[in-house]
RNA sequence: UGCCCGAUGGUGUAACGGUAGCACAACAGACUCUGAAUCUGUUUGUCAUGGUUCAAAUCCAUGUCGGGCAGCCA
């Protein structure tokens, strides 16, 4: 496009990729100003004791997409694996799975903390000789003692004075295995009486005699977050490290870290707002629980905020990501409503879900003046919103099944849905008329609609003479496939479980899994992949299970409703 | 009552001294062989008080409210 002629015009400005925030701001800032030469390095930093939640996909979001729009933009996948009593392997699995399904790639950058245990503890030698750490001998419940409190300036421990031989056998002695957990610590040198306790002699490092799951026994000595997240940072030339608004802070202490520290590089440190969801935990230390309870069925229980939930779920890796832009970057502690991330994933599955009829709770319905034995087949579309998904035949037969609460013997003012002596349309096929119903003498219970069909009215014939207000689906019940169909809702049915103090599991939805089973689907749904999503008309979108699917047995996880304006009119009413 | 951070409709955000905009939600209507989708419209906002300025959501001051920090967790 030759824009050599526009002279009436100046050059647009440069439009940026996608919405920006203050953090691409900064660091579009950054590389203007040729800070770090111009380069842009970020990183995620998942501790692998949990799995990835949605909130950590704000992150991912963030520090991968910052480094895929920046010109040979870098964002690494580090594991801070500093503290082997919680850590797993299964963790790491898992948080390498997550990122990539999400849709991104840190090509061979992928690290751990722990690899650079031998770096940091030469790092910390270097502390020491420069008087800037010590070996410091006070218990835990000492140390919290001398720490003193925020309006309280702390003390000074006793141990901080010794001379640096003697901290340096001290600290040789730690790593050999001498003394016991809790005996001793590595702690920074800087000042008692700071304002910020962080800066308050901060322990470095910690004995646990503890295996870890990549470095197995080589260790009894472990870094604290505070280092070794800072110097790996500066190891691995990160320009710019992104966190959550806790460490805030924390900055002065990773600052003074890197003052100290024979690194060159000094990555800067950006805090951001963690996302709060509504209705949601976002606590891995209670998810956790949830799961070692059994309160759900694991960690990609589809009820969970998990990646590997939302996955079960039905979720797109489109729809979180489109999610996580749509909520954008702020310093902001506010709490997102979860009807955002609903409407991302309709958004998504709109336009890529095929259509298919699924009746969740039959009702059987005869229709008397369509011969017995006959099937006739109806082309049926595959997807409105996308006409090269094609169309597909749906077998017609006399006996059929409809949704129970299709039909209603006393209907409210504005239903328009099938009633005794009404009309309504079925789905690609005929207008039907309900002249009979056979009730369970017993419990009174409608338990088969008769009714007969207009042959004139036939679905796509063009000119219809007649139109009726309601359209229904249906599956013709000689072709119908068996299926159970699980209904998920929100865990827990207040706005914010996460602030809840006490016995938070009583917050918990009790009808947040609802199983239903003798569901009739239609034919073409008997070869569902596990996974594959899809819209049930007039329901919701649902995905097949790929977790505990057998062999023919189809199991099906609904992803979302439907918006469904009548449903809530409905309930207005009944208020 | 120490330190740090924040405050724009119901919710999440934009506006970088010059017309307060977008999305979700809600509501109303149009359309509809999905009560979906789509389309149109409507309601609702700069925490307060001062100051600087021709002009303040934006800069300054004070206050109010909210969040974070006292693990040998991250």
């Amino acid at each position: 496009m030759g824009h050599e002629d526009a002279h009436s015009n100046p050059a647009p400005p440069p439009q940026p990729a996608g919405p920006t925030d203050f953090v691409r701001d900064l660091i579009a800032a950054d590389r203007l100003s040729g800070k770090h030469d111009g380069r842009v390095i970020t990183r995620f930093p998942p501790e692998p004791n949990g799995y990835l939640h949605i909130g950590h996909a704000k992150s991912i979001c963030l520090n991968f997409g910052i480094a895929q729009e920046n010109p040979d933009g870098v964002c690494h996948l580090r594991f801070d694996d500093t503290n082997p009593a919680r850590e797993d392997v299964e963790y790491v699995n898992s948080i390498q799975e997550d990122v990539r399904w999400l849709g991104f790639n840190w090509a061979d950058k992928m690290f751990y903390a722990s690899d650079y245990f031998e770096k940091l503890y030469h790092y910390a030698l270097h502390l020491i000789r420069n008087g800037k750490a010590y070996v410091c001998d006070l218990s835990p419940e000492e140390m919290i003692e001398y720490r003193g409190a925020p309006t309280i300036p702390g003390r000074e421990s006793p141990f901080r004075n010794r001379s640096v031989e003697e901290n340096l056998d001290l600290f040789h002695r730690m790593r050999a295995g001498e003394f016991a957990d809790g005996s001793h610590t590595l702690r920074a040198n800087i000042d008692m009486t700071s304002p910020n306790i962080h800066l308050r002699d901060p322990a470095l490092y910690r004995i646990r005699k503890v295996d870890h799951h990549r470095t197995g026994a080589a260790w009894c000595l472990y870094p604290m977050y505070d280092y070794a997240h800072s110097v790996s940072d500066a190891i691995e030339g990160i320009t710019h490290s992104i966190c959550t608004l806790e460490f805030e802070v924390h900055r002065p202490l990773y600052d003074w870290i890197l003052n100290q520290l024979p690194i060159p590089h000094h990555p800067q440190q950006i805090e951001f707002a963690r996302l709060n969801l509504s209705y949601t935990l976002l606590s891995k230390r209670k998810l956790l629980q949830l799961v070692e309870e059994g309160v759900v069925s694991g960690w990609d229980d589809p009820r969970m905020p998990t990646i590997a939930g939302l996955r079960r779920r039905g979720y797109t890796p489109e729809s979180i990501r489109a999610f996580c832009s749509r909520i954008g970057v702020t310093k902001f502690n506010g709490l997102t409503d979860i009807s955002l991330l609903e409407f991302s994933v309709r958004e998504d599955l709109n336009k890529t879900a095929p259509r298919v009829m699924a009746v969740l709770r039959p009702i059987r319905v005869v229709i008397e003046n369509f011969p017995e034995g006959e099937v006739e087949e109806l082309d049926a579309i595959n997807n409105p919103e996308d006409p090269a998904a094609g169309v597909r035949k749906l077998p017609f037969s006399r006996v059929l099944y409809i949704e129970a609460e299709d039909f209603l013997e006393n209907p409210p003012k504005g239903f328009f849905r099938l009633t005794p002596g009404g009309e309504v349309r079925l789905r690609y096929a005929y207008i039907i008329r309900c002249v009979g119903l056979v009730k369970d003498p017993a419990s009174g219970q409608v338990q088969e609609l008769r009714c007969t069909l207009d042959p004139n009215t036939h679905s796509g014939t063009g000119h219809v003479q007649r139109k009726v207000k309601g359209t229904i689906h249906w599956v013709s019940e000689a072709h119908a496939v068996d299926a159970e169909v699980r209904l998920y809702d929100r865990l827990f049915h207040v706005e914010t479980p996460g602030d809840a103090e006490g016995d938070w599991k009583t917050l918990l939805n009790p009808h947040s899994l609802q199983t239903l089973t003798g569901c009739k689907l239609e034919p073409s749904l008997a070869g569902a992949k596990p996974g594959a999503r899809y819209q049930f008309e007039r329901q919701g979108y649902f995905c097949a299970n790929s977790s505990d699917a057998k062999p023919g047995k189809l199991v099906f996880n609904r992803t979302v409703t439907l918006r469904d304006s009548w449903a809530k009119s409905a309930s207005q009413k009944s208020k």
